[in-house]
RNA sequence: GGGCAUGUAGCUCAGUUGGAUAGAGCAUCAGAUUCCGGUUCUGAGGGUCGGGGGUUCGAGUCCCUCCAUGCUCGCCA
């Protein structure tokens, strides 16, 4: 239990002992103080119920502190300013909860007591088409979510809504059919960067033939009627589509079920039929309509959510709708997780609300758009190629490992280091990869992001290399010492021992793991887990430029490789969850 | 015109249910080093938290208003 779940439960009885019962399960308010000089925590509650009990809030704090009894593991609390509570972690304390983390594989962080049932919806890359950096965000921050929500404890389906159907399609078939209708009968009759090009020529078709148009609308009737050609073209395209998407996410060890568009293509006129039968439906135009609460087109008239277009063809609306469905009847989802752009939001805000009218999404279930800001050039712009195209994903991970390869040739270089071509690989490969997520991850997700090689790779700030480089340099010690760390616990009875200032900052912050890890499950925001692991590398180089290890008698030298190995520990575990390995050597 | 998002140091960004003196990194300048990978550590300068009002013990955070930028607003997804 992390010091911050316990301090509330005394503050709780505390709470019912000098107030009355009525007082039960009020928020204590508890954080991590700002300034070592006000302890380590404090609870602000004490100037939040001055209303409610008619008494100055430092006489509260007097009678609250009276009450409680934190002397198992806390100094006595003081009363300051206004009426902060501030408490100090004992040393005793601190010390066995180190003891605990090291030997335990979950670093004293147990499972959640309800575990629940979460769809996680990300990636969503778009058939016959290459994935390109519009997919790096949510595939990088998608998967470190699922992460946590699985360590956690909780049952995750990861799903990748991938685009497969849709008018998209349509356009795609119906040019094939005119230009190469060999790719519509024979798998990889055309290679995956041809398929884009074709695609592209279709959508000026598309946007520019009014006859054309209506064919590709009439091809995607088809395939949501069956019509045989057309589902065998579409399942070639699918299969190609996948084996290209599928080498991305191995690279990137990222696991995902798919689970298209067109997955929910048979349950979609039951959709509509719902709607209809609950009262929801309107025709306008010749389409089915849902009119929406609370918004309004240019002209101030109700806007429209359509779910059957006028010639009879469903929309992504539909597609939603369906899958949200879906996954709250029969994947029995509680939590329902979209990792998608914030240009989508309105949309997402519109489903959710059909839903909640149409009785599938109730108040047990919560369904969230997770949004993200765009990928920008480091001009500002939308980050394009040098000839103005789009950002392949794998040039973009590519030319990460090729920069990271070269820094560090030019290192070993420098160093008079040689190594074989395998590690240097292997560490490029690792560097590149972690760097770019890492870059994604740290970032508040809700703005837009600056992506910057240059920035990403840096050695200094926090960077994936400066994190990997810390855990690297435990891992020396480790080596240098003669000391295989998995085996180290066994062989010792010694118990961390805190005495220099670096050590107790450095161990106080070991101890927040479990409060970050809650926090970032409940706000899905990845960056605030980042920002741990990075204070966490700069405190551990503070300690290590004041406190020498190896060279310590003891039993201070047991103790400070004690610090290290959890220090690397939670570094190991903590970039894991953002979907990071981390490197012996480098 | 409506909706949503963003606006914090020269640059890139944190800022946790409203809490104590608004924080990092980079860059700049000045220092440390008997060194376990210095790819480190210490320190300094640098702010009208877009502007203005309000709410209260207390506002970067909540409310109103204005400004700037981006996205979006019926049969693409």
């Amino acid at each position: 239990m992390s010091a911050i779940a316990l301090l509330a439960e005394h503050f709780d009885r505390a709470l019912i002992a000098a107030f009355g019962s009525e007082f039960a399960g009020t928020d204590p308010l508890l954080a991590a103080t700002n300034n070592p000089k006000f302890g380590d925590y404090q609870a602000n509650l004490a100037m939040s119920l001055a209303k409610r009990l008619q008494q100055k809030p430092r006489d509260i704090a007097t009678q609250i502190i009276a009450a409680i009894d934190v002397s198992d593991f806390c100094d006595p609390p003081e009363i300051a300013g206004p009426g902060f509570i501030n408490l100090r972690l004992k040393t005793s304390y601190l010390e066995a909860q180190l003891q605990q983390m090291l030997t335990d594989d979950r670093l004293g962080i147990p499972p959640v007591a309800q575990p629940q049932t979460i769809v996680v919806d990300f990636s969503s890359p778009n058939i016959a088409k290459e994935m390109h950096v519009g997919h790096l965000r949510s595939t990088i921050i998608g998967d470190a979510i699922a992460r946590v929500l699985e360590f956690q404890g909780h049952t995750v389906l990861r799903l990748n809504h991938v685009g497969d159907w849709g008018t998209q399609f349509g356009m795609l078939i119906t040019y094939l059919r005119e230009v190469y209708p060999d790719a519509l009968t024979q798998a990889d009759a055309l290679d995956i960067g041809d398929l884009v090009t074709f695609y592209k020529q279709a959508k000026v078709r598309f946007d520019d033939d009014e006859a054309f148009k209506e064919a590709s609308r009439q091809a995607v009737v088809g395939l949501q009627t069956g019509d045989r050609e057309a589902r065998q073209a579409w399942t070639l395209l699918c299969d190609q589509s996948r084996r290209e998407f599928q080498k991305i996410y191995d690279q990137l060890d990222i696991r995902l079920e798919e689970r298209g568009e067109s997955f929910y293509n048979n349950d979609l006129a039951s959709v509509v039929q719902d709607l209809d039968t609950l009262g929801l439906l309107q025709e306008d135009n010749g389409a089915q309509c849902v009119f929406l609460d609370g918004y309004t087109n240019k002209d101030g008239n109700p806007l429209p959510l359509i779910v059957q277009k006028s010639n009879g063809g469903y929309n992504y609306a539909t597609t939603d709708l369906a899958a949200l469905r879906y996954r709250i009847t029969t994947d029995r989802a509680d939590r329902v997780i979209y990792v998608v752009d914030v240009g989508q939001s309105s949309h997402f805000e519109q489903v959710f609300q059909v839903a909640r009218r149409a009785g599938w999404l109730t108040d047990a279930v919560e369904a969230q758009h997770v949004p993200f800001g765009l990928v920008q050039g480091e001009d500002g712009k939308k980050l394009k190629t040098r000839a103005g195209d789009t950002v392949r994903l794998r040039d973009l991970l590519e030319e990460a490992i090729d920069r990271a390869k070269a820094d560090i040739t030019q290192r070993l270089a420098s160093e008079d280091r040689t190594e074989p071509q395998d590690f240097i690989d292997h560490v490029a490969t690792v560097v590149g990869l972690s760097s770019v997520k890492y870059a994604d991850l740290s970032q508040n997700r809700t703005s837009n992001y600056i992506f910057s090689y240059d920035k990403m790779l840096a050695m200094q700030g926090n960077t994936a290399p400066y994190l990997l480089y810390v855990y690297a340099r435990i891992a020396s010690i480790g080596r240098k010492g003669g000391i295989d760390f998995s085996a180290f616990l066994s062989a010792i009875n010694t118990v961390v021992i805190l005495t220099e200032p670096t050590e107790f900052v450095l161990a106080k912050h070991l101890l927040g793991l479990e409060d970050v890890i809650n926090t970032v499950a409940t706000e899905l925001l990845p960056n605030r887990l980042c920002q741990y692991l990075f204070e966490l590398s700069q405190k551990f180089n503070q300690f290590y430029d004041q406190c020498s290890v190896l060279q310590a008698e003891e039993p201070q030298r047991t103790s400070r490789l004690q610090l290290c190995y959890l220090t690397a520990k939670t570094l190991r575990q903590g970039l894991s969850l953002l979907g990071i390995t981390v490197l012996q050597r480098m």
